[in-house]
DNA sequence: TGTTTCGACGTTTTT
DNA sequence: CGTCGAAACA
């Protein structure tokens, strides 16, 4: 049984229990990948268990492909995971709903609708009930829509006992009906309606229960309300269901996610066998100590004892920069340093941060070196107005009824369709209970009989009516080109003929960026080909909507890795920078008011912490530019709590008091601020140095007799001087 | 109808 | 700082 041999026991213990429940409670860098694809290899292999009846939830696209991969490396048969069900909730979801669309009355070419798109709708039904956008922001309506669905509930059902509430209700239900108008599902829906699918066709939910003998779930304790039901629905029929989280490492609350979810569980399957992973093969002790001080602050938790036989390994480097061009020098620098000393390659190192706007400086220090990076998510490609453009095009080829996508090209390139004319075209439509596309059929004479009688006379003068029967004639060629063309012929032929593609190449360097983009994307879709013509623009669009940002990461070049603490989750790497441990950023100022937030953050501190295995920089700044202002920043909490012993560099918690009285003056005269007129120097004053130039003092204390000043330099970060001996003068 | 300009507003994190 | 929408113009 080579498989199980490089296992430890409690490893071994949880690929080798697969009768009845199973919960992994996996500390991080304890192996569950490994658990997870050795068990799967060992179902497979050892059991003879067909690859059909399993199914595996990961929480990235890019997750389940490393899980399939390594798999199958694991398995004698090259194509021995045929069949299985791998993938995220929400990809497994689409595919559930569209085999099953005609059984459950949905329309199987069903599109996708992201976060734009969902605002979209949001504010279009607002529009209908005639409620101001002002008033009831269109942001805080789609989030209050989104956290309904992950908890199952539906317009009827959402509970209403605020003004607001009553408000989000209505909206909500419009905001359904326009998404049935369009045949599409948003995000939320994908997993609300594969669980009512369960829940409501017992036909069907017998059939995905005896097929489905194993299941497994990866990054459990990031599991919503409507995850877990689909998961508990499925796994009630043999009962093999098969857990694994940490709730440490719970950092999606925000998006409906309840790490109590393992609690849940073990309700729900009291046999539920309880398995711990607590070895840390990844991280030298020092980064698990610090792991440790930082987590077990948070008082929602069960205590664990983390433990490694790595040794104790350098110390963690607490390095406090002027601002984030002085942070993101500092990392280069130190990049530099480490591939020179042999320490580290450049593709060891990554650089991790709160927000994606802090990438900006980082990005900039590294273009300014010559230095290649990877950039994980941040401006996403499939973020950009041409590829959206572009992508509205094919879906709307697709499925025509998708007034989003209508709505977004039917005016773009230019064609004399404007504002009012789709006004009118909408609110006739809307007067007949149906979508854009439907409006353009009638105009164009197309409708059923019995709609056209409905309609009557249309609204439109003669001008408006051929613009508009051009684009009909037009999209009505796509649609017929969708189902016999490829998706990159489709593209190509959308290109040509909807002249955007002479309309977006007007010469500028700008322009070319963005047909190369579009091209990029003719590259993604024919990469689909291959498969049957009546499929592929249908899986084209589905992968495109759910891809996640980790999920064009490249592990191969040698080059360093920025990206986001949630992007990082489940991720390692030699050397981690976390950027940004600055009260407001890290934790989050959204945070600040809100103890369950502020768990939330530290959480999410510890899971940049643990995503190292050697050496782990922690920086902050003296000062950072939010909106283009710059304003004095301190220290993160998250810093004190870490134990002396682990680190090295200044400790910012004595300056702590200091900066924030600064903070509040930063323009403040010298002598004003100072403790003692002893003093030649006082927080917030300019001076200069020989050698470093000009700076700000941060810090100025008497040590025994001397003053000791720490200045913040632009370029070399901060300094410690003695003032008798530095011959710093004020400016 | 299309283009430009100005002011308001906002950002956590993502499928 | 950048996006978005409304208002103002061509």
């Amino acid at each position: 049984m080579t498989l199980l041999s490089t296992l430890n026991p409690p490893q071994r213990q949880a690929v080798t229990t697969t009768t009845g429940p199973v919960l992994v409670l996996a500390g991080p860098g304890s192996g569950k990948t490994r658990v997870l694809t050795h068990r799967a290899a060992y179902l497979i292999q050892e059991l003879g268990v067909e690859p059909w009846r399993l199914m595996a939830v990961t929480f990235t696209n890019k997750a389940a492909g490393v899980m399939s991969e390594r798999t199958a490396a694991l398995l004698d048969s090259p194509q021995g995971l045929r069949g299985m069900i791998l993938g995220t909730f929400h990809s497994i979801c689409a595919r559930f709903l569209r085999m099953q669309a005609v059984a459950i009355g949905l329309n199987p070419r069903y599109v996708i609708f992201d976060s734009d798109d969902q605002l979209q709708v949001v504010k279009q039904a607002l529009r209908d009930l005639n409620l101001d956008e002002k008033r009831y922001n269109p942001r805080a309506i789609h989030a209050a829509i989104s956290n309904a669905k992950n908890e199952l509930l539906t317009p009827e059902t959402f509970p209403i006992t605020t003004h607001h509430e009553e408000i989000a209700a209505r909206v909500y239900a419009r905001y359904q009906h326009l998404l049935a108008l369009s045949s599409a599902l948003d995000f939320d829906d994908l997993l609300m309606r594969a669980v009512f699918m369960l829940r409501d066709h017992e036909p069907i939910r017998r059939q995905y229960q005896q097929r489905l003998q194993y299941i497994m779930v990866d990054e459990f304790q990031d599991t919503n309300s409507a995850q877990y039901e689909l998961v508990r629905l499925l796994a009630e029929g043999q009962r093999n269901v098969f857990v694994v989280g940490d709730e440490d490492q719970s950092i999606y609350g925000w998006r409906g996610a309840d790490f109590r979810n393992v609690e849940r569980f073990r309700q729900d399957f009291p046999d539920a066998k309880v398995i711990l992973l607590e070895q840390n093969y990844r991280s030298t002790q020092i980064i698990l100590d610090a792991a440790n001080a930082l987590i077990s602050r948070n008082f929602h938790r069960t205590p664990k004892k983390l433990f490694t036989d790595r040794g104790a390994g350098v110390k963690i480097v607490l390095h406090q920069a002027f601002d984030e061009q002085d942070e993101g020098n500092f990392i280069l620098d130190e990049i530099v340093r480490l591939q020179q000393e042999g320490a580290a390659q450049p593709g060891d190192c990554a650089i991790m941060y709160r927000t994606n706007a802090q990438s900006r400086a980082v990005e900039e220090a590294f273009i300014r070196r010559g230095v290649p990076y990877r950039l994980v998510g941040a401006t996403r490609f499939y973020n950009r107005r041409e590829i959206k453009d572009a992508l509205a095009y094919m879906r709307l080829a697709h499925n025509p009824h998708d007034d989003v996508s209508l709505r977004r090209v039917i005016n773009v390139p230019p064609r004399s369709i404007g504002a009012a004319s789709v006004d009118r075209l909408s609110s006739w439509a809307a007067t007949l209970d149906a979508s854009l596309y439907t409006g353009l059929r009638l105009l164009g004479g197309d409708a059923e009989p019995e709609l056209a009688a409905r309609a009557g006379v249309h609204p439109f003068s003669g001008r408006a009516r051929t613009a508009l029967m051009h684009f009909y004639t037009l999209l009505q060629g796509w649609i017929a080109a969708g189902s016999v063309l490829t998706p990159a012929q489709l593209l190509d032929r959308i290109l040509d003929e909807s002249g955007y593609r002479d309309w977006l190449q007007d010469g500028s360097e700008e322009a070319q960026e963005r047909w190369d983009n579009v091209l990029e994307l003719r590259t993604v879709s024919a990469g689909y080909d291959d498969l049957p013509r009546d499929q592929a623009l249908a899986a084209f669009l589905e992968e495109v909507a759910l891809v996640s940002d980790v999920d064009d990461y490249e592990a191969s070049s040698n080059a360093p890795t920025l990206l986001t603490l949630h992007a990082a989750k489940g991720l390692e790497f030699g050397v981690v920078f976390i950027t940004g441990l600055e009260e407001g950023l890290l934790p989050h100022s959204r945070s600040l008011e809100d103890p369950d937030g502020m768990e939330e953050e530290r959480r999410l501190a510890y899971v940049g912490v643990t995503r190292a295995a050697n050496r782990l920089y922690l920086l902050h700044t003296f000062r950072r530019s939010a909106w283009g202002r710059s304003e004095p920043s301190a220290p993160s909490r998250f810093l004190r709590d870490l134990p002396a012993s682990v680190t090295s560099g200044h400790r910012p918690g004595s300056a702590h008091r200091r900066m924030t009285t600064w903070g509040r003056e930063p323009q403040a005269p010298a002598s004003r601020h100072s403790p003692s007129n002893r003093l030649q120097f006082s927080p917030g004053q300019r001076v200069r140095h020989p050698t470093f130039g000009e700076g700000t003092v941060i810090t100025s204390t008497l040590m025994g007799g001397d003053e000791e000043v720490s200045v913040a330099f632009r370029s070399q970060g901060v300094k410690r001087f003695l003032a008798s001996l530095a011959n710093l003068k004020p400016v």
